[in-house]
DNA sequence: TTACACATGTAATTGGTTACATGATTGC
DNA sequence: GCAATCATGTAACCAATTACATGTGTAA
């Protein structure tokens, strides 16, 4: 299982309450990664149980007591070890891609308005992905530790560029079919 | 659930068995959606209780017995129906991006040798798509109920031209560090 | 004789989603 | 008064993967 490593490196950045990281995989790393509460806090305790991360409660006044978690030198050789593992290709599960295999059985109007849906979802995504390298990254070399990050980010952007292209195509051919 | 309808989207292309069905998630649609047999198997169960596909028997001298499924008028109507609930984003879940992400904790030799393994699969599956496309979609205009086929695959092209042209770059900027 | 393709399934485990549950503060 | 955000968790259910299990025919 890759979630465990995941929260990981996100713990390398900083450390992090279950909500914050919560957060993290909503926005930060959304593109690489998904993953809902209810899975991070038990992977949470099960990391605290192999020593991976510890935790300190942090005393708010206010609002209720966070946890923070933050990894541990044991973790840190736990995700060297991982990363010698080999990787997988992604898995893609596109129901939009699977409705347009059987285009004849499908209904049409509703097809294209999916389509503009998403064609908007990536413009959004990709204006996100923008800022984030303009705030980030506009100062020419990023630092070692950043081009792992830069180059995700790039990625990212390509992607989102060229679901945008695909749309665009796609809408114009299906119009008045 | 999404799995379901993929399967009828496959059998509206022809009957399958259980074995083709494994067979042309790994071949054909793999890059929209991935499925292994006992998935399948147990699928193909839950669509013929609610009517959707009928199975028949198909004697075979020397092989094992094959049932072989056909999506009946109810599945056509299931998937027609389903096409018009609206679609999520695909989840990504890219190990190789998480690690990335850490590039400072993990094995850069391991991640230089993982990216040319990922560099490769993509140059293998674009070679396969390009040939689906001059063997399927060869002739000028496709049939209209062929178009949503080649816009799958003209998108499966463009993703893994993407990937291709990313990972040559990256390999560039972590030659020596 | 070894391996591979055909062909179908079950069992056990792990992973992921949804719904439930609580409770304070802040801003409209 | 209502909704949203902060903050943490449990319970129930559903989906997916991996390993186990069996047996035949064909070709190297």
């Amino acid at each position: 299982m890759a979630l465990s490593h995941a929260i990981l490196v996100c713990l390398t950045e900083r450390p992090m309450s279950g909500y914050d990281l919560a957060k993290f995989f909503d926005t930060s790393i959304a593109f690489f990664w998904k993953a809902t509460h209810p899975q991070i806090y038990r992977e949470l305790k099960k990391l605290g149980g192999q020593g991976y991360v510890t935790s300190a409660e942090e005393v708010q006044s206010g609002k209720p007591n966070r946890f923070v978690y933050s990894i541990t030198d044991a973790g840190k050789q736990a995700l060297k070890d991982w990363s010698r593992e080999p990787v997988a290709l992604p898995l893609i599960k596109d129901d939009l891609l699977v409705r347009l295999q059987a285009i004849e059985y499908v209904d049409k109007d509703a097809l294209r308005e999916q389509i503009r849906a998403r064609l908007a979802a990536h413009r959004e995504q990709l204006g996100q992905y923008h800022h984030i390298r303009d705030v980030r990254f506009s100062d020419g070399k990023p630092a070692p530790e950043d081009l792992g990050k830069l180059m995700g980010l790039e990625l990212g952007i390509q992607y989102e560029q060229g679901w945008i292209a695909w749309c665009e195509g796609v809408l114009q051919r299906l119009e008045g079919t």
